[in-house]
DNA sequence: AGCACGCCGACT
DNA sequence: GTCGGCGTGCTC
């Protein structure tokens, strides 16, 4: 029997909506609706129609109620396979996210179509209004009236006495991008015929026909006929009418790497861990095994190249590949060396794609002619068949994790994937995440360890520079004389140096020196930000903007004034102390503009500067052989944050960091300035210890009962009134103290660091946890109940493993 | 989300 | 008496 209903996934991304659907499939669509496709679907009352997804279909159902048919099938083909679909359900259920936004996440945005209230007319009107409202119009576009409360009352009048009616229309923005190519009509010996008709002086002509004479069953687009034949379209125009040739539209696929700098294609030859590391994880490929490689290189040991070797495995044995990078901007020499290995065969998907872009890149993965997919966190979804292996450069990155909803790790994903194709995931990094080392100690995963540079060159000496006795002796100044000598004697070899001013958990705000006063956003309880660019103080969190106070607003103070240090501050610091270098400066502000991170980057790698100075953005990636000098100013202020991953990060970052000096054949050296000289993650970076650190932080995570011991999971409540957030909350808590395991353990609720934000009151309940069959199904159902048990403005979000605690 | 239904206060 | 405020429940 066919089966003649579809569960559908409605987009109403509500709690209480969050279910399939059934639809009756109409006569006409029986053939062609299929689960993973999209559908349009009337729900609820009035003419409302929205868009959803087919999950399966069904021959009967268990509701009694009256069904529905869909109103249209918006595609040919399942935009979403079965492996994605059984996905999707699996990350709706473990981040407690709604199906349908899971579903979206894994698409390109141009399938998400983009719905329109109309208003038409069904009865005549005034006059008055008719011109009023819709001119000569009879269908208005309701969001362009919807701000003007005048409009929208009287159209509800209208509705009322049923002059008018709400009608909703799905568009859908996927286009694709065609351009105008030819193609030849007739035969050899036709155009033999033709040629004979054609006046003797028609040189253009006759040379037209001699062309399509050679194109065969060719489809040629249009410009490049034109190009190669130097002929003019007014040519191929007369072609046309003479019925020589025929136009048709041909899809093409936008190009993402007009941008892309494709490095020098080399063969490396593998030293014996990289040899060893490949051996492995081939034999992982060629058997189908779903086994975790956790691949531990120090910086500059050659992981890329193992990446590349074990991505052609994969090829060779008729499989795709997967890559994931943290942040493309940040690794664009990794994707030129995909490319330059690999060729057409690779799709690269990243925020920097256009919508047009990421939607043709995905078409071509889909079609199967992209067959090597190298991407940021959301390319882990796509649409490969036959997954030979993947690969997660830099595991640890937080990036990994999206911080909004569906709050997936990548790396979960990706071992959900690995396990379905039965291909092995690798996971790289020079400092792994505390979770997937531990796995490794524990067997879960297999470690393969790089413990050389490629090159040979050893890692760079680093050396700690107590920045105590410099302040005590010369007052405030970022620059002790150990770097400023070192940073001289660069400057004097015409060698490179890099300057990194961790601002992680800092920012430069205004503070009055006699009574203390720190300017606040009126919105968001954080302090503002000054920006010399605009000369304005912002809110970073919700945009809030003023201007600058030259009077304390509390003591009436002119003593009010910024503090802390910005990389505006020190390049000038810099400037005054080293009058003739010259300074690239990197952060946030510099580099808003799209591309212009690249541009630095490139400016500092042709020399045209000679000290790059940067936040976090410039620990990465960098791979520039002049560069034999890093310095950190100020390795403290990441250490000290209220967050237990604080020192994981700041170990990360200063090992980063100090890994891109001497990458070449020079030697390279690197110095840290702190206020902390005998803290323990400053002493193991310097003696390049990822090992010693591990044990270490492994310790105080068992004692502070943290993850990789325990897990964590954050539920945060939202509300405009501070009251009902709190009392919820609360309710919440107890009802989690009734129901779980005895040795769960709970933190909060308590209001966030940041308790009000876009006027919203924000608390959070923080959950840790080992083993505790209860918890999840309770979490499902607090979501579930939160609409209908607390007041309506009450948002509650689940966290599973979140990233960040402040 | 968006809409209907229903229950209360303040108005022609 | 009724218009319109918003709290509540439902959407195949």
């Amino acid at each position: 029997m066919m089966a003649d209903l579809a569960q559908v996934v409605v987009d109403v991304p509500t709690m209480q909506t969050n279910q399939p659907y059934t639809y009756l499939i109409p006569d006409r669509l029986v053939e062609i609706a299929q689960a993973g496709m999209r559908v349009i679907v009337p729900f609820g009352s009035g003419h409302r129609e929205v868009q959803g997804f087919i999950v399966g279909k069904s021959p009967q159902t268990e509701y009694d109620g009256e069904l529905k048919p869909i109103s249209a099938v918006m595609d040919l083909n399942p935009v979403v396979n079965s492996e994605l679909l059984q996905l999707s359900h699996w990350m709706a259920e473990t981040t407690y996210a709604f199906w349908i936004t899971c579903l979206y996440t894994m698409l390109p945005n141009l399938l998400k179509a983009k719905s329109q209230r109309m208003v038409r007319i069904i009865d005549e009107l005034s006059e008055s209004d008719q011109m009023a409202l819709f001119g000569n119009q009879d269908e208005l576009d309701f969001s362009k009236v919807q701000h003007d409360p005048e409009t929208v009352h009287k159209l509800s009048q209208l509705q009322r006495d049923k002059k008018i009616e709400f009608v909703y229309q799905v568009n859908d923005r996927a286009r694709v991008k065609t351009v105008t190519a030819i193609k030849a009509s007739l035969s050899f010996e036709q155009y033999e015929d033709e040629l004979q008709g054609i006046a003797k002086n028609a040189k253009a002509q006759h040379q037209l026909i001699l062309y399509l004479q050679t194109l065969g069953d060719q489809v040629v687009a249009l410009k490049e006929a034109q190009a190669t034949t130097g002929l003019s379209s007014a040519t191929f125009n007369l072609g046309q009418s003479r019925g020589w040739l025929t136009k048709v539209q041909q899809e093409v696929y936008r190009d993402p790497f007009l941008q892309i700098s494709v490095a020098q294609k080399q063969t490396l030859t593998l030293n014996s861990e990289q040899k060893v590391a490949v051996d492995t994880i081939d034999q992982a490929i060629e058997q189908s095994i779903a086994q975790t490689f956790l691949l531990q290189g120090v910086t500059g040991s050659g992981k890329t190249e193992v990446y590349l070797r074990v991505i052609q495995t994969a090829l060779d044995q008729g499989k795709t590949a997967l890559m994931l990078v943290p942040e493309i901007s940040l690794t664009p020499q990794i994707v030129g060396r995909v490319r330059s290995r690999f060729g057409d065969q690779v799709a690269v998907l990243h925020s920097g794609l256009s919508n047009g872009e990421r939607y043709d890149e995905w078409r071509r993965i889909s079609r199967g002619v992209a067959k090597v997919v190298v991407g940021t966190r959301s390319a882990i979804f796509a649409p490969l068949e036959n997954i030979g292996v993947i690969i997660m450069d830099e595991e640890h990155e937080g990036s990994y994790k999206q911080d909004e909803s569906p709050r997936y790790h990548a790396r979960e994903v990706a071992k959900w994937r690995s396990d379905f194709h039965h291909a092995p995931l690798v996971l790289g990094s020079a400092t792994p995440s505390l979770e997937s080392r531990a796995r490794a100690e524990a067997g879960l995963y297999q470690r393969l360890v790089l413990s050389k540079r490629a090159n040979q060159q050893a890692l760079p000496p680093i050396e700690i520079v107590d920045m105590r006795p410099e302040v005590q002796k010369k007052g405030e100044t970022n620059f002790s004389q150990r770097l400023l000598s070192a940073l001289h004697a660069r400057l004097e070899r015409h060698e490179q140096s890099v300057l990194l001013l961790n601002r992680r958990g800092f920012s430069s705000f205004v503070m009055c020196r006699d009574c203390g006063y720190v300017l606040k956003c009126p919105n968001c309880d954080i302090s503002l930000t000054l920006h010399m660019d605009s000369h304005s103080m912002k809110c970073h969190y919700c945009g809030h903007e003023e201007s600058i106070p030259n009077r304390c607003p509390q003591c009436q103070s002119r003593r009010i004034s910024y503090y802390g240090t910005g990389t505006e501050k020190v390049t000038a610091e810099l400037g005054e102390l080293l009058p003739n270098a010259r300074i690239i400066r990197m952060d946030v502000d510099t580099t808003r503009r799209k591309g212009m991170h690249q541009k630095l980057l490139d400016r500092f790698g042709n020399h045209e500067a000679d000290i790059l100075l940067g936040t976090q953005m410039i620990a990465k990636g960098l791979d520039y052989p002049n560069v034999t000098l890093v310095g950190v100013l100020n390795a403290d202020t990441g250490l000290d944050l209220p967050d237990f991953r604080a020192a994981e990060r700041s170990f990360d970052l200063l090992t980063q960091v100090s890994g891109r000096a001497g990458r070449a054949n020079k030697a390279g050296q690197v110095i840290i300035q702190t206020f902390n000289p005998d803290n323990y993650v400053i002493q193991l970076v310097k003696e390049h210890d990822y090992e010693r650190f591990f044990a270490t932080e492994m310790n105080l995570r068992k004692l502070a009962a943290y993850p990789p011991y325990y897990y964590t999971v954050r539920i945060m409540g939202s509300h405009p009134d501070e009251k009902e957030v709190a009392k919820a909350m609360f309710e919440i808590r107890q009802q989690l103290d009734q129901v779980t395991d005895s040795r769960t353990i709970f933190l909060g609720p308590t209001p966030r660091a940041i308790a009000r934000l876009k006027n919203c009151y924000y608390y959070q309940i923080i959950i840790k946890y080992r083993l505790d069959q209860k918890l999840h199904s309770l979490l499902s159902q607090i979501m579930h109940e939160a609409q209908s048990k607390y007041s309506r403005d009450l948002q509650i979000s689940i966290d599973p493993d979140p990233q960040y605690f402040i």
